[in-house]
DNA sequence: CATATAATTGAGATTACGTCTCAATTAATA
DNA sequence: TATTAATTGAGACGTAATCTCAATTATATG
């Protein structure tokens, strides 16, 4: 697995210590599903039965995102959600409202106007987060909403 | 003020009261900057010599989502934002890491390549997010930030 | 206009989520 | 193996947001 050659890369870069409790949460990263939040994270560790402190799963996350092995996405329902972007090109969400499913897509040409956008403005972009809320194909054909219909944003 | 009747048809059709508590939060959300948070807003009510409590606050802000007149915006700094949209085009936003300053942007090329990624994967929008998190010309200029360097996003 | 009724309010308790403290432990290094 | 700074866990704490429930009030109706 080279996401922990990286982790241990970074945290010695810092002289921070490699210890059980983070090899455990970073194999309980990478053995979840790529979005996952914390209580999902604690539900797994708890299978791997490893008892390792709340405190603990909050201090090693900020050292994941600092690795750039996870990252913080879409706040949910007011939780915090991550997800592994360790060997995944940058992407976006659509969530779906009624069943929750996040679908993930790339447009490359998105990616290309919001840079040219921050040129513009003389903003050095750090990070960009675009999910769009509404419903998924099975939810909509159930819920009998048009897709092509026009009125999608509202526009007053 | 057209906001107000708009909320109060919205309050009608639900067999909901319109209060003087709910005018008067009204009221302040429209006397307000356009992106405000709840403490924002409970200053305002202060100052208008309003005392309305907490849960009544917190219970009308999701009414004013319904009745479209405002909207949840990004998460800064673990508060949740809520900006006025009606009357509002749609629109991004930059967020400075430094300063906090928020800017607006509208890209209908971005918007419509959004809705055509919808159309391709049978997804219906609601509602879409795009925030984008760095550095404005200011703080990137202070902080030394090239705008022009080429690795913006971690490609691995 | 008075009444009935369901919605609303405020105060404070409660929850949810996350952070902090500090003594005891431990990884890394030499 | 000893040294030392980083780390851990338990539980206290902080903050934002929600809930409870008795008292109040907006609205519809006769």
């Amino acid at each position: 697995m080279k996401g922990k050659d990286k982790f241990k890369q970074y945290l010695k870069n810092r002289n921070l210590k490699f210890t059980p409790e983070r090899k455990d949460i970073l194999e309980a990263v990478f053995s979840l599903n790529s979005h996952f939040d914390i209580e999902q994270l604690q539900q797994k560790l708890k299978k791997m039965n490893k008892k390792i402190s709340r405190a603990t799963v909050y201090r090693t996350l900020p050292l994941l995102i600092e690795s750039n092995l996870i990252k913080e996405t879409l706040h949910c329902q007011s939780r915090v959600k991550y997800e592994r972007i360790y060997g995944h090109l940058p992407h976006d969400h659509m969530v779906c409202l009624r069943c929750g499913k996040i679908i993930e897509f790339r447009n490359e040409e998105i990616e290309k106007l919001q840079m040219d956008t921050c040129r513009d403005k003389g903003f050095f972009p750090v990070e960009h987060r675009l999910g769009i809320k509404g419903y998924c194909k099975e939810c909509a054909e159930k819920l009998k909403l048009d897709i092509n219909s026009k009125k999608v944003y509202s526009k007053k």
